[in-house]
DNA sequence: GTCTATACTGCGATAGAC
DNA sequence: GTCTATCGCAGTATAGAC
């Protein structure tokens, strides 16, 4: 194997292992397989996590905290409902198509697989927020429901789904360039 | 192990494994464990199915066909867009709830890990079906859109997006209580 | 710290009794 | 047709050289 910058070669591991548990389900990956893909041997891989389990987990952090930060930073300085879930969306759209692996993982990925007490994805922070936006927007009469939790599904639903079948591959058009008549339907749901 | 009906003990078996398979993933439910949840021995089990396999594609087939008869029963006598997309969401919402193992087996099931050239599930009759609907709708100006494969994934994302956060037990209410509410949203994203 | 070689476990599938 | 016992193989994790 060629010399690789031992600074990198967790990282080289990481982001082998997470393609690879992505496309085929933790327990159909084996420990040669995450060799063969990062060209890090097993030895190593051990030396960095102590099994296969604890190096699905560090994925696992890893993503989901990537993907609050990017909703986060786009969340910075918008005002209202619409605004503020329309960041939700782009957040989607744009990892899903600048670092699909990342919306796959995120979307597709069984984690109860390897971690056995773990909450469903959807009470992670990211969602939460997304409920509260809602919550709000209906307080002041930007959006008409009567339950912001069923209406909160209804908007991220419509979104998500848009990127599922982007990462299938049975939407050919990048999602930036669908991106205002997705957030339009969406909205259209919900508005008041 | 008890005495049972030989003429049950496959579809013991299809219902066990089904049910591992989706909670488990394919390559972590062992031959074993599913003698264990059925009650029939290895040795019957090969009889009824070459390999794990073909076990589970037998399991595939037979429940996108128990959906697709479902949703076409439900279609019957409705005339106009509206009532058949509510169809599709009637459809979905019982199915989640008389039959969730079904219902969580279409959603979750990551059948790419036994077969690998399949298309994905939403090339299926039932989510073709759905596109023709729309793109009548649009057609006849029941529904407004510029794009009817967009305007199917407004619909058909918030309707399963309620139907996966029931599965996970993140909605507590049953889903035929609160229908109307989300099919009242899922419409609005497209109505005219 | 990192490598290769290997120990041990549990799998899918089969064989042979009944 | 159905059962139990077992074969061969592939998996995770480790041991010992470097």
């Amino acid at each position: 194997m060629r010399k690789i910058n031992p600074a990198d070669k967790r990282q080289r591991v990481l982001r082998s292992a997470r393609n690879l548990f992505v496309k085929n389900g933790f327990h159909n990956v084996s420990i040669p397989a995450i060799v063969r893909a990062s060209g890090v041997s097993t030895g190593a891989i051990y030396s960095y996590f102590p099994t296969k389990e604890a190096l699905a987990r560090h994925i696992h952090e890893q993503a989901m905290g990537e993907f609050h930060r990017n909703f986060m930073l786009r969340l910075a300085g918008r005002t209202n409902s619409e605004e503020k879930l329309r960041a939700f969306a782009e957040t989607v759209f744009e990892t899903t198509e600048s670092d699909p692996d990342l919306m796959e993982y995120l979307l597709f990925m069984r984690h109860g697989e390897f971690m056995q007490d773990t909450a469903p994805i959807c009470f992670s922070e990211p969602f939460r927020r997304v409920q509260e936006i809602v919550k709000d927007g209906i307080a002041n009469g930007e959006i008409a429901a009567a339950d912001f939790f069923i209406a909160g599904i209804a908007y991220t639903g419509a979104i998500l789904r848009a990127a599922e079948l982007r990462l299938q591959c049975v939407l050919k058009t990048p999602l930036n360039e669908i991106a205002d008549r997705l957030i339009a339907h969406a909205w259209a749901s919900i508005r008041g």
